[in-house]
DNA sequence: ATCACCCTTGACTATCCTTGACCTTTCTTG
DNA sequence: CAAGAAAGGTCAAGGATAGTCAAGGGTGAT
């Protein structure tokens, strides 16, 4: 019953503590900062990011190079329901499914109104013009894709 | 968390403070100006401004060397963007260049970050799975409507 | 004991920013 | 004009970050 830790998941639970900290939904760092804090190599930070912090799991990191480089790690929202919402679509999806699908993400408030209507945009046969198989396909892709991500 | 900018953030910043505030459309400074309220060299303001406040973004910058020099940065109006942008789109357009106009909406504040996000999202190669043919017109006609619509 | 699967480390790479020496253009003055 | 002063421009080197990858180290299951 030994340190039962290893560090990446400590690394892991104070990553999740700083952002159960901060009012945003996100938080910024070096990660440098985060590796000196650990006592740890950089790349470290690195592996812990993409082992752990991706979108799977509800999370979404943005980082830059160079001089004033930060890595932002973010938080995506409501990732059970989201889940959920994903085994129904399945594979194939329709323009109005779709449609509605988007409608209801923000009705249920986890996309801004810009956000749906673009979407929609983009989602409806006008704008694809392909065979409609190929279109459902694609749809299904995308909106599977939006959900992974929100 | 702290506040994390390089010069060249915080030079950007000011310029498009300046921008702001004025009721032109551009304004007209001194290189060594601003070089000197930000205690850097002046090559720095060429930096920052041949990054930054390009055309794609919807800036243009205009200078005059000698006695009596200055350079005068001015914002491009909406229209001006968006027309050079489909332009530059056509009827077929690769991934990444997708994204870079996208991205450059959104720095030049036509899109929010989220609608940024998710657009980016669905015109990548991973979500549309198509072709390299048919995914680069597809992505033409998804970005020219969003260039329409917005 | 061995295998599989993480985790850890560090050398090397990619990207972005900062600085300074040197170049070009324009104006001012004699 | 010619020369000097007063701008801005170019470019390459170096600094500050973050990313990649492959080799080796634990640890638990068989």
């Amino acid at each position: 019953m030994i340190s039962m830790w290893s560090l990446a998941d400590k690394m892991e639970n104070w990553i999740k503590l700083l952002l159960e900290e901060t009012d945003e939904r996100f938080i910024k760092i070096r990660r440098s900062e985060l590796a000196r804090h650990f006592s740890c190599v950089p790349s470290q930070v690195t592996y812990v990011l993409s082992t752990r912090f991706i979108p799977e799991r509800g999370y979404r990191v943005i980082s830059r190079r160079g001089a004033g480089g930060y890595i932002r790690i973010e938080r995506l929202s409501e990732a059970d329901l989201l889940d959920r919402l994903e085994q129904q679509i399945g594979d194939t999806i329709s323009a109005q499914e779709a449609a509605e699908i988007v409608g209801n993400l923000h009705k249920a408030g986890l996309l801004g109104e810009d956000v749906a209507q673009y979407l929609g945009l983009l989602l409806s046969d006008e704008v694809l013009q392909l065979p409609e198989i190929t279109a459902n396909r694609l749809r299904a892709r995308m909106v599977v894709a939006l959900l992974t991500n929100i």
